[in-house]
DNA sequence: GCGTCCAGGTCTACC
DNA sequence: GGTAGACCTGGACGC
Protein backbone atom coordinates (compact mmCIF):
# COMPACT_ATOMS: atom_id res chain seq x y z
CA UNK A 1 0.00 0.00 0.00
CA UNK A 2 1.27 3.18 -1.11
CA UNK A 3 2.05 5.90 1.53
CA UNK A 4 -0.21 8.81 2.60
CA UNK A 5 -0.05 12.03 0.95
CA UNK A 6 -1.60 14.03 3.75
CA UNK A 7 -0.61 16.92 4.70
CA UNK A 8 -0.16 18.50 8.70
CA UNK A 9 -0.94 21.85 10.19
CA UNK A 10 -0.16 22.51 13.75
CA UNK A 11 -2.42 25.00 14.50
CA UNK A 12 -1.74 26.85 18.16
CA UNK A 13 -2.83 29.87 18.50
CA UNK A 14 -6.36 30.80 18.93
CA UNK A 15 -8.52 33.50 19.71
CA UNK A 16 -12.69 33.33 20.98
CA UNK A 17 -15.42 35.11 20.40
CA UNK A 18 -19.73 34.89 20.84
CA UNK A 19 -21.55 35.14 17.89
CA UNK A 20 -25.71 35.56 18.68
CA UNK A 21 -28.26 33.89 16.49
CA UNK A 22 -31.73 34.68 15.55
CA UNK A 23 -34.54 32.17 17.70
CA UNK A 24 -35.31 29.48 17.55
CA UNK A 25 -31.75 28.48 17.22
CA UNK A 26 -30.87 24.47 18.33
CA UNK A 27 -26.84 23.97 18.14
CA UNK A 28 -26.77 20.28 18.81
CA UNK A 29 -29.60 20.04 16.03
CA UNK A 30 -28.00 22.53 13.86
CA UNK A 31 -24.24 21.03 13.98
CA UNK A 32 -25.23 17.32 15.12
CA UNK A 33 -27.79 16.35 12.52
CA UNK A 34 -30.24 13.28 13.24
CA UNK A 35 -29.27 11.53 10.08
CA UNK A 36 -25.47 11.49 11.17
CA UNK A 37 -24.07 14.22 8.02
CA UNK A 38 -21.49 16.53 9.67
CA UNK A 39 -21.33 19.99 9.65
CA UNK A 40 -17.81 20.41 7.94
CA UNK A 41 -15.92 17.15 7.77
CA UNK A 42 -16.45 13.29 8.16
CA UNK A 43 -13.65 13.50 11.04
CA UNK A 44 -14.90 15.94 12.84
CA UNK A 45 -15.90 15.09 16.41
CA UNK A 46 -19.40 16.04 18.91
CA UNK A 47 -18.88 15.71 22.78
CA UNK A 48 -20.76 16.66 25.42
CA UNK A 49 -22.64 19.79 23.56
CA UNK A 50 -19.36 20.99 21.90
CA UNK A 51 -17.81 20.40 18.07
CA UNK A 52 -14.39 20.43 17.31
CA UNK A 53 -13.90 21.22 13.59
CA UNK A 54 -11.45 22.70 10.28
CA UNK A 55 -12.23 24.94 8.03
CA UNK A 56 -10.25 26.19 5.34
CA UNK A 57 -10.96 30.05 4.06
CA UNK A 58 -11.25 30.81 0.54
CA UNK A 59 -7.76 32.07 0.30
CA UNK A 60 -6.09 28.28 0.83
CA UNK A 61 -5.68 28.87 4.86
CA UNK A 62 -6.57 25.99 7.51
CA UNK A 63 -8.29 27.39 10.40
CA UNK A 64 -9.55 24.20 13.81
CA UNK A 65 -12.93 25.64 15.44
CA UNK A 66 -14.57 24.77 18.91
CA UNK A 67 -18.38 25.51 18.96
CA UNK A 68 -20.36 24.86 21.56
CA UNK A 69 -23.96 26.67 22.71
CA UNK A 70 -24.00 29.14 25.86
CA UNK A 71 -27.48 30.61 25.49
CA UNK A 72 -31.07 28.53 24.56
CA UNK A 73 -32.96 27.79 22.06
CA UNK A 74 -35.01 30.85 22.29
CA UNK A 75 -31.78 33.07 23.33
CA UNK A 76 -29.18 31.58 21.57
CA UNK A 77 -25.57 32.06 21.39
CA UNK A 78 -22.24 30.56 20.54
CA UNK A 79 -18.94 30.77 21.86
CA UNK A 80 -16.51 30.26 19.67
CA UNK A 81 -12.74 29.02 19.71
CA UNK A 82 -10.62 29.54 16.40
CA UNK A 83 -7.05 27.89 16.24
CA UNK A 84 -4.66 29.09 13.36
CA UNK A 85 -0.82 28.51 12.53
CA UNK A 86 0.13 32.28 13.25
CA UNK A 87 -1.70 35.21 15.51
CA UNK A 88 -4.46 36.10 13.55
CA UNK A 89 -4.59 39.54 11.17
CA UNK A 90 -6.85 42.05 11.16
CA UNK A 91 -8.61 40.97 8.26
CA UNK A 92 -9.10 37.47 9.76
CA UNK A 93 -10.33 38.88 12.72
CA UNK A 94 -13.20 40.60 10.86
CA UNK A 95 -13.60 37.64 8.74
CA UNK A 96 -13.97 34.29 10.85
CA UNK A 97 -16.81 35.24 12.59
CA UNK A 98 -18.31 36.19 9.17
CA UNK A 99 -17.62 33.15 7.76
CA UNK A 100 -18.59 31.02 10.94
CA UNK A 101 -21.84 33.15 10.71
CA UNK A 102 -22.44 32.51 7.58
CA UNK A 103 -21.48 28.92 8.12
CA UNK A 104 -24.16 28.33 10.41
CA UNK A 105 -26.96 30.38 9.18
CA UNK A 106 -26.79 32.39 12.83
CA UNK A 107 -29.06 35.20 11.17
CA UNK A 108 -30.96 33.26 8.87
CA UNK A 109 -34.98 33.60 10.19
CA UNK A 110 -36.86 30.37 10.04
CA UNK A 111 -40.23 31.77 11.99
CA UNK A 112 -41.62 31.87 8.43
CA UNK A 113 -41.33 28.70 7.62
CA UNK A 114 -42.34 27.58 10.74
CA UNK A 115 -46.01 29.49 10.12
CA UNK A 116 -46.49 26.76 6.98
CA UNK A 117 -47.27 24.43 10.08
CA UNK A 118 -50.16 26.07 11.05
CA UNK A 119 -51.89 24.46 7.81
CA UNK A 120 -49.41 21.73 6.50
CA UNK A 121 -49.62 18.11 8.64
CA UNK A 122 -46.01 17.39 7.39
CA UNK A 123 -44.48 20.58 7.83
CA UNK A 124 -46.23 20.29 11.69
CA UNK A 125 -44.49 16.85 12.32
CA UNK A 126 -40.87 18.53 11.48
CA UNK A 127 -41.01 21.49 13.55
CA UNK A 128 -42.30 19.61 16.40
CA UNK A 129 -39.94 17.01 15.77
CA UNK A 130 -36.93 19.53 14.91
CA UNK A 131 -37.45 22.56 16.06
CA UNK A 132 -34.76 25.11 16.21
CA UNK A 133 -32.62 23.08 13.48
CA UNK A 134 -30.59 25.34 10.73
CA UNK A 135 -29.53 24.31 7.27
CA UNK A 136 -25.92 25.00 7.18
CA UNK A 137 -23.62 26.08 4.44
CA UNK A 138 -19.91 25.38 3.92
CA UNK A 139 -17.35 27.93 3.89
CA UNK A 140 -15.19 26.77 0.66
CA UNK A 141 -16.82 24.98 -2.49
CA UNK A 142 -14.37 22.25 -3.42
CA UNK A 143 -15.92 19.68 -0.42
CA UNK A 144 -19.31 20.44 -1.66
CA UNK A 145 -18.55 19.55 -5.11
CA UNK A 146 -16.46 16.47 -3.61
CA UNK A 147 -19.88 15.28 -1.75
CA UNK A 148 -22.08 15.94 -4.94
CA UNK A 149 -19.75 13.69 -7.36
CA UNK A 150 -19.20 10.90 -5.02
CA UNK A 151 -23.26 10.67 -4.55
CA UNK A 152 -23.28 10.02 -8.07
CA UNK A 153 -24.16 6.91 -9.19
CA UNK A 154 -23.36 5.17 -6.30
CA UNK A 155 -24.93 3.62 -2.88
CA UNK A 156 -24.13 5.70 0.09
CA UNK A 157 -21.57 3.27 1.61
CA UNK A 158 -19.51 3.50 -1.85
CA UNK A 159 -19.49 7.59 -1.59
CA UNK A 160 -18.63 7.34 2.06
CA UNK A 161 -15.67 5.18 1.14
CA UNK A 162 -14.78 7.01 -2.26
CA UNK A 163 -14.84 10.77 0.34
CA UNK A 164 -12.63 9.11 3.07
CA UNK A 165 -10.29 7.59 1.19
CA UNK A 166 -9.74 11.28 -0.53
CA UNK A 167 -9.71 13.00 2.61
CA UNK A 168 -7.00 10.30 4.09
CA UNK A 169 -4.55 10.34 0.98
CA UNK A 170 -5.03 13.61 0.02
CA UNK A 171 -6.85 15.54 2.69
CA UNK A 172 -5.25 17.66 5.64
CA UNK A 173 -4.76 16.09 9.19
CA UNK A 174 -4.96 20.31 11.66
CA UNK A 175 -3.92 19.85 15.10
CA UNK A 176 -5.46 22.18 17.73
CA UNK A 177 -6.67 22.35 21.29
CA UNK A 178 -5.31 18.19 21.85
CA UNK A 179 -7.62 16.64 19.11
CA UNK A 180 -6.42 16.15 15.50
CA UNK A 181 -9.04 16.79 12.84
CA UNK A 182 -9.10 14.97 9.18
CA UNK A 183 -10.17 17.79 6.56
CA UNK A 184 -11.03 18.04 2.91
CA UNK A 185 -7.94 18.32 -0.15
CA UNK A 186 -7.53 21.74 -1.10
CA UNK A 187 -8.11 21.88 -5.22
CA UNK A 188 -4.73 22.28 -5.85
CA UNK A 189 -3.66 19.76 -4.11
CA UNK A 190 -5.85 17.38 -6.32
CA UNK A 191 -5.22 19.34 -9.44
CA UNK A 192 -1.97 18.58 -9.10
CA UNK A 193 -2.55 14.27 -8.56
CA UNK A 194 -2.71 12.22 -11.79
CA UNK A 195 -6.30 10.67 -12.64
CA UNK A 196 -4.51 7.16 -12.22
CA UNK A 197 -3.22 7.81 -9.17
CA UNK A 198 -7.03 9.16 -8.01
CA UNK A 199 -8.92 6.24 -9.39
CA UNK A 200 -6.12 3.84 -7.85
CA UNK A 201 -6.19 5.61 -4.30
CA UNK A 202 -9.73 6.69 -3.68
CA UNK A 203 -11.01 3.91 -6.08
CA UNK A 204 -12.87 7.28 -7.94
CA UNK A 205 -13.52 5.34 -10.92
CA UNK A 206 -15.09 7.33 -13.69
CA UNK A 207 -15.60 10.29 -11.59
CA UNK A 208 -11.78 10.69 -11.19
CA UNK A 209 -11.55 12.90 -14.25
CA UNK A 210 -14.42 14.65 -13.37
CA UNK A 211 -13.15 15.89 -10.02
CA UNK A 212 -9.87 16.42 -11.00
CA UNK A 213 -10.80 18.85 -14.32
CA UNK A 214 -13.18 20.59 -11.53
CA UNK A 215 -10.11 20.89 -9.45
CA UNK A 216 -8.16 22.68 -12.20
CA UNK A 217 -11.26 24.99 -12.96
CA UNK A 218 -11.12 26.39 -9.38
CA UNK A 219 -7.20 26.94 -9.33
CA UNK A 220 -8.28 28.82 -12.15
CA UNK A 221 -10.66 31.62 -10.45
CA UNK A 222 -14.38 30.37 -9.89
CA UNK A 223 -16.91 31.81 -7.86
CA UNK A 224 -16.89 31.65 -4.28
CA UNK A 225 -19.91 29.55 -2.64
CA UNK A 226 -20.24 33.78 -0.92
CA UNK A 227 -20.02 35.07 -4.66
CA UNK A 228 -22.63 32.26 -5.89
CA UNK A 229 -25.16 33.13 -2.99
CA UNK A 230 -25.28 36.84 -4.39
CA UNK A 231 -26.44 35.99 -7.83
CA UNK A 232 -29.91 35.06 -8.67
CA UNK A 233 -30.40 31.47 -8.19
CA UNK A 234 -31.03 30.57 -11.53
CA UNK A 235 -27.44 31.92 -12.91
CA UNK A 236 -25.58 30.11 -9.91
CA UNK A 237 -26.85 26.58 -11.02
CA UNK A 238 -25.93 27.42 -14.74
CA UNK A 239 -22.26 28.81 -13.62
CA UNK A 240 -22.01 25.18 -11.22
CA UNK A 241 -23.14 23.11 -14.60
CA UNK A 242 -20.16 24.56 -16.34
CA UNK A 243 -18.13 22.20 -14.15
CA UNK A 244 -17.45 18.69 -16.02
CA UNK A 245 -19.66 16.07 -14.27
CA UNK A 246 -21.82 18.75 -12.91
CA UNK A 247 -25.41 18.32 -13.54
CA UNK A 248 -28.50 19.60 -12.73
CA UNK A 249 -28.57 16.77 -9.15
CA UNK A 250 -25.52 18.24 -8.35
CA UNK A 251 -25.32 21.71 -8.60
CA UNK A 252 -28.76 21.60 -6.38
CA UNK A 253 -26.52 19.91 -3.74
CA UNK A 254 -23.86 22.85 -4.08
CA UNK A 255 -25.81 26.00 -4.59
CA UNK A 256 -25.97 28.35 -1.35
CA UNK A 257 -29.69 28.94 -2.52
CA UNK A 258 -32.68 27.17 -1.37
CA UNK A 259 -33.18 24.03 -3.73
CA UNK A 260 -34.47 20.58 -4.07
CA UNK A 261 -32.01 18.07 -4.70
CA UNK A 262 -33.84 15.22 -5.36
CA UNK A 263 -31.86 11.96 -6.53
CA UNK A 264 -33.55 8.16 -6.77
CA UNK A 265 -33.21 7.65 -3.00
CA UNK A 266 -34.78 10.95 -1.78
CA UNK A 267 -37.66 10.75 -4.45
CA UNK A 268 -38.94 7.39 -3.25
CA UNK A 269 -39.07 9.30 0.37
CA UNK A 270 -40.99 12.10 -0.69
CA UNK A 271 -43.26 9.96 -3.46
CA UNK A 272 -44.13 7.45 -0.63
CA UNK A 273 -44.59 11.12 2.04
CA UNK A 274 -46.48 12.95 -0.82
CA UNK A 275 -48.35 9.62 -2.44
CA UNK A 276 -48.48 6.60 0.10
CA UNK A 277 -46.62 4.31 -1.85
CA UNK A 278 -43.48 3.49 -3.88
CA UNK A 279 -42.53 5.07 -7.04
CA UNK A 280 -42.80 2.88 -9.98
CA UNK A 281 -39.97 4.54 -11.52
CA UNK A 282 -38.81 7.21 -9.30
CA UNK A 283 -35.94 8.71 -11.95
CA UNK A 284 -38.64 9.94 -14.23
CA UNK A 285 -40.91 11.54 -11.27
CA UNK A 286 -38.56 13.95 -10.11
CA UNK A 287 -39.75 16.39 -12.10
CA UNK A 288 -42.96 16.45 -10.96
CA UNK A 289 -42.11 16.35 -7.43
CA UNK A 290 -39.58 19.29 -7.68
CA UNK A 291 -42.78 21.09 -8.85
CA UNK A 292 -44.89 20.11 -6.33
CA UNK A 293 -42.13 21.41 -3.46
CA UNK A 294 -41.71 24.08 -4.92
CA UNK A 295 -45.75 24.82 -5.53
CA UNK A 296 -46.48 23.84 -1.74
CA UNK A 297 -43.47 24.87 0.35
CA UNK A 298 -42.04 27.99 -2.01
CA UNK A 299 -38.58 29.07 -0.94
CA UNK A 300 -39.08 27.24 1.93
CA UNK A 301 -38.73 23.52 0.14
CA UNK A 302 -35.19 23.12 1.18
CA UNK A 303 -35.60 23.27 4.21
CA UNK A 304 -38.64 20.71 4.45
CA UNK A 305 -35.97 18.60 2.38
CA UNK A 306 -33.43 18.33 5.13
CA UNK A 307 -36.05 18.19 7.98
CA UNK A 308 -37.40 15.14 6.49
CA UNK A 309 -33.96 13.11 5.63
CA UNK A 310 -33.47 14.27 9.33
CA UNK A 311 -36.43 13.18 10.89
CA UNK A 312 -37.08 9.37 8.50
CA UNK A 313 -37.45 7.64 12.07
CA UNK A 314 -40.84 10.00 13.35
CA UNK A 315 -42.10 10.04 9.98
CA UNK A 316 -41.91 6.70 9.49
CA UNK A 317 -43.91 5.92 13.08
CA UNK A 318 -46.31 9.17 12.88
CA UNK A 319 -47.36 8.01 9.06
CA UNK A 320 -47.16 4.04 9.38
CA UNK A 321 -44.82 4.30 6.63
CA UNK A 322 -41.62 2.61 5.77
CA UNK A 323 -38.76 5.52 4.66
CA UNK A 324 -36.13 4.31 5.99
CA UNK A 325 -35.14 0.89 3.93
CA UNK A 326 -36.47 2.87 0.44
C1' DG B 1 -16.76 -19.39 -4.65
C1' DC B 2 -18.30 -17.30 -8.86
C1' DG B 3 -21.11 -14.66 -12.15
C1' DT B 4 -24.49 -11.12 -12.74
C1' DC B 5 -26.87 -7.06 -11.63
C1' DC B 6 -27.22 -2.40 -10.44
C1' DA B 7 -26.87 1.92 -7.69
C1' DG B 8 -28.55 8.59 -3.91
C1' DG B 9 -26.10 11.10 -12.39
C1' DT B 10 -23.71 12.89 -16.27
C1' DC B 11 -22.07 13.05 -20.80
C1' DT B 12 -22.15 12.01 -25.61
C1' DA B 13 -23.43 10.19 -29.91
C1' DC B 14 -27.10 9.49 -32.60
C1' DC B 15 -31.64 10.22 -34.44
C1' DG C 1 -34.35 18.56 -28.42
C1' DG C 2 -34.91 14.08 -27.00
C1' DT C 3 -32.95 9.76 -25.59
C1' DA C 4 -30.30 5.29 -25.29
C1' DG C 5 -26.04 3.63 -23.75
C1' DA C 6 -21.62 3.82 -21.43
C1' DC C 7 -19.26 4.71 -17.34
C1' DC C 8 -15.84 2.63 -12.09
C1' DT C 9 -16.56 -0.08 -8.26
C1' DG C 10 -18.18 -3.14 -4.82
C1' DG C 11 -22.10 -5.08 -2.27
C1' DA C 12 -26.22 -7.99 -2.78
C1' DC C 13 -28.06 -11.83 -4.62
C1' DG C 14 -28.75 -16.36 -6.87
C1' DC C 15 -26.78 -20.57 -7.96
Amino acid sequence: MKGTLMSVSDLPCSTAFRLKATPPYDFSLTVHKPAGWSLLTPFETFEDGALWSGMRLNHGEMFGLKLRAVGTVEKPEIFCEVFSREKLSTEERKELPEMVAWTLSLKEDIREFYTLAEHDPLVKSLVGDLYGMRRTKRPDIFPALILAVTLQMAPIRRSDQMMNLLIKNYGVKVRFDGREILYWPAPERIARAGVRELEERCKLGYRAKSLKRIAETICKGFPTLQKLEEMPADEAKAKLMELRGIGEYSADIVSPHPGFALDVWSAKIFNMLLFGEEAESPRSIIPKLKQIAKDRWGKWRGYVFTYVLNDLNNLSRRFNLNLTEL
